[in-house]
DNA sequence: GCCGCTCTCTTTTTT
DNA sequence: AGAGAGCGGC
């Protein structure tokens, strides 16, 4: 076991503590994932059989990233271990086991989208309005629900409002339409495994006995569910190790519970605690702010993390006049960075809030051609036209998934309406018949027209076809006969719109990606394609290797590291984020997710920040969001954009805008160690002197001059102030829509 | 039953 | 600003 050397005293007894309960806290960057995989090299060099041993992890990617790792110190052995996300190690043991608790194993998964479909049908047939209760918000506080372990009764019991209490009808239906269905929700894959251990005890102690060492990655982004199947499964034997740290913990939204950390020591007195303190990832500087930052935090196991790095550059944070400067801030900051360090494009990574920011960033990289590649967004199978295709198959493979059948009874068109659905939908629920039955049976339904009987029964033959004639064609072969028959490519191709060029690549980059998984994997049936589909991450498909600059969210960032991470929108309203309705979100939680951010750099960090910036369609003015001041002064250093010299000139309209906002913070005068030729400027103090524009009075008929479009004359103006707006009639340029405060107009 | 229009409402973050 | 849903007209 040689390999153990290559470890500090601390990571090594954690290693070695094979038996027995072992909560590790493991600060950012302190080798974590390294523990992770020495101990489970460990335990096979001890001679435990592989298949004894079960690790789950927080992304399919980091499962594949600790196998091959695993794979390098004792070889072979490590492509048997059971690695993987809790939904698909879940999955995986439902699809055998599943027939005890009332499903058969070609069940459907229900995604996020799926989901709000079948809530938003149920609401419309409980009579109630989507307006008051909203299908995403109501699908939210159903899995809140699920993922707190509580039944449809043990909810309708703690209901509050009325809103409650039509929510827990809502979840009771939808529990059993699923059910009925043959699906299951992302939450399902988490509960169904709890019910099937409690109602089979013979289940659970053959899963016991398989799984003697269980390890858990990210623990502290574990939900309830996950932490009762855990105990389930760790009961027997008590092996089982969970590596973790509380102020890392960003996925309270979706159940997650800092607190599974601290029941751990309760719920296993005798387990033995390590804490890795020492960071290898990054500098002082950066620890340092970053310790900084995540002390405002009220709840917090005791941890300290140290670093024996050197010193490093301070982080940079630089004021940008709007979102598209911030946009070139990061490129000409990237560019620079290159210039200084030896380093590649892929050692950068844009880390934002929300994934709407990534457009701004994007064009900026596009304009300088750059290359990025973006993790997330909208993922690729859930494009419509995608979710359209995989809709044909996942009612090929099951036939009760009456989601899918409903998505595309009539896609393409066949002329069946919601009339027509709706005769058919009260038949089936009446027979208590899934759709595809009910379809067979359209002279019982006496309201049904011939019309759409007949489209009805080709519908119904059309499905039927194809189930025939997967045994006689490959996988690959099959569903592109499918696609064929449905007509649709053509379509997408005649419409010649930029968007229908890429529904139509979308498509056939969906049958490649079918046709080289069954190349993969010759024997797999097609559920197990479908299963793939619904449990991947945008992540998990991210090659680090790319040379291109990545582009992500925070939540997305972690686990990972890069040489540079560059953070934007450091706003308030945006980082930490709050909305109009939804205000006083959890302040701590967004903290933890700057702390994610700040620690995924190695070298250097930059974070930017703007004073204006279009959201939800609008003009606002951010101040600066408070973590800024939270990461000190003693390694900090504050640039302004060069740009801003432009939005002083609207200082006038902004500090009217701003009027309860405070006045800019005083920039900390820090100089660099070389001058910069390019577009970063020491902070200066603000030209408040430089004249406003001498704004012409604005009324229909007046002649004004703008810097682009010339000489034009006045239409109309509406609203004042801040909100004023023109049109303008250029000589040159036609009719234009401008807001006055930017459109900066003299008198012509 | 289908098409095109206007209005609304959005958005965190994801398996 | 932009997408999606709901609504009215054909």
């Amino acid at each position: 076991m040689s390999f153990l050397k290559d470890l500090n005293p601390v990571q090594r007894s954690a290693v070695e503590a094979a038996n027995g309960p072992v909560l590790i806290v493991a600060g950012a960057g302190s080798g974590k994932t390294r523990v992770l995989t020495y101990r489970i090299a460990h335990l096979i060099s001890c001679g435990v059989p592989t298949y004894q041993i079960l690790a789950l992890t927080f992304t399919n990617k980091a499962a594949e990233e600790m196998r091959k790792r695993i794979t390098t110190l004792v070889g072979e052995p490590a492509k048997d271990i059971w690695m993987g996300t809790f939904h698909s190690m879940f999955a995986r043991i439902l699809r055998r086991e599943c027939p005890a608790i009332g499903y058969t194993p070609s069940f459907t998964i229900y995604d996020t989208d799926d989901t709000q479909n079948v809530i938003k049908r149920l609401l419309e047939r409980l009579n109630l309005s989507a307006q008051q209760y909203n299908p995403s918000a109501v699908r939210a506080r159903i899995s809140r629900a699920k993922n707190q372990m509580l039944s449809p009764a043990d909810y309708a019991r703690s209901v509050r409002d009325v809103f409650d209490e039509k929510v827990a009808s809502v979840y009771a239906e939808y529990q059993k339409t699923l059910q009925s269905s043959n699906a299951m929700d992302f939450d399902d894959l988490l509960l169904k495994p709890i019910e099937l251990f409690e109602r089979k005890a013979e289940i659970l102690s053959r899963y016991q006995q398989r799984f003697r060492f269980i390890l858990v990655d990210e623990f502290q982004d574990t939900n309830r569910a996950q932490y009762h199947v855990l105990r389930q499964l760790s009961d027997a034997h008590k092996n089982i190790a969970v590596v973790g740290d509380d102020a890392q913990s960003i996925y309270s939204f979706r159940g997650a519970e800092i607190r599974n950390m601290l029941d751990f020591e309760r719920d296993y007195p005798k387990c033995q605690i390590f804490r890795l303190e020492q960071n290898y990832r990054s500098t002082k500087s950066i620890i340092t702010v970053a310790d900084s930052l995540i002390r405002n935090n009220a709840e917090q196991l005791k941890k300290k993390l140290w670093t024996q790095n050197p010193q490093g550059s301070p982080v940079t944070v630089v004021r940008c006049a709007d979102e598209q400067d911030e946009g070139y801030q990061i490129v000409h900051a990237v560019q620079d960075e290159i210039a200084r360090r030896k380093l590649d494009l892929k050692d950068f990574a844009v880390l934002f809030r929300t994934n709407a920011q990534s457009r701004a960033i994007e064009d900026a990289f596009r304009r300088s051609s750059i290359p990025y590649v973006i993790v997330g967004g909208i993922r690729f199978y859930e494009r419509k036209e995608i979710k359209d295709v995989l809709a044909y198959f996942r009612l090929l493979a099951n036939p009760a998934d009456n989601e899918s059948l409903l998505r595309i009874i009539n896609y393409p068109s066949r002329g069946i309406g919601d009339t027509t659905l709706e005769h058919l939908q009260r038949f089936a629920t009446r027979t208590g018949l899934p759709l595809m039955e009910a379809m067979a049976k359209t002279e019982q339904v006496e309201e049904l027209t011939d019309r759409a009987r007949s489209a009805l029964k080709q519908f119904r033959a059309l499905i039927l076809k194809f189930r025939t004639l997967r045994e006689k064609m490959s996988l690959s072969e099959w569903t592109r006969t499918l696609v064929d028959e449905l007509g649709i490519l053509p379509g997408f191709k005649d419409e010649g719109t930029m968007e229908s060029v890429a529904r139509w690549e979308n498509v056939q980059e969906l049958l490649s990606a079918i046709s080289e998984f069954a190349r993969e994997n010759p024997d797999a049936p097609l559920e197990a394609f479908l299963e793939n589909v619904a449990l991947v991450s945008d992540i998990d498909s991210w090659e680090g290797s790319k040379n291109a600059v990545t582009l992500m969210t925070l939540h997305a960032s972690k686990g990972l590291e890069f040489p540079v991470v560059m953070i934007a929108g450091l706003e308030e309203g945006l980082l930490p984020f709050y909305s109009g309705a939804n205000n006083g979100g959890d302040v701590e939680e967004e903290r933890r997710l700057l702390y994610v951010g700040v620690t995924r750099a190695e070298q250097k960090l930059y974070a930017l920040h703007t004073v204006m910036r279009y959201r939800f369609g609008e003009v606002s003015y951010p101040t600066e969001s408070r973590f800024l001041a939270e990461l000190g002064a003693d390694h900090v250093e504050r640039m302004t954009s060069r740009s801003m010299s432009r939005v002083n000139e609207l200082s006038e309209s902004m500090q009217r805008a701003r009027r309860s906002a405070p006045a800019r913070p005083a920039p900390s005068r820090t100089s660099r160690s070389r001058p910069e030729p390019g577009e970063f400027v020491p902070d200066a103090m603000p030209d408040y002197e430089s004249e406003s524009q001498e704004v012409p009075e604005l009324r229909r008929g007046v002649w004004v001059v703008h810097e682009s479009f010339g000489r034009g004359k006045v239409l109309t103006v509406s609203g004042s102030g801040e909100a004023q707006k023109a049109t303008v009639e250029f000589e040159n340029y036609g009719v234009k829509s401008l807001i006055v405060r930017f459109a900066r107009l003299r008198p012509g």
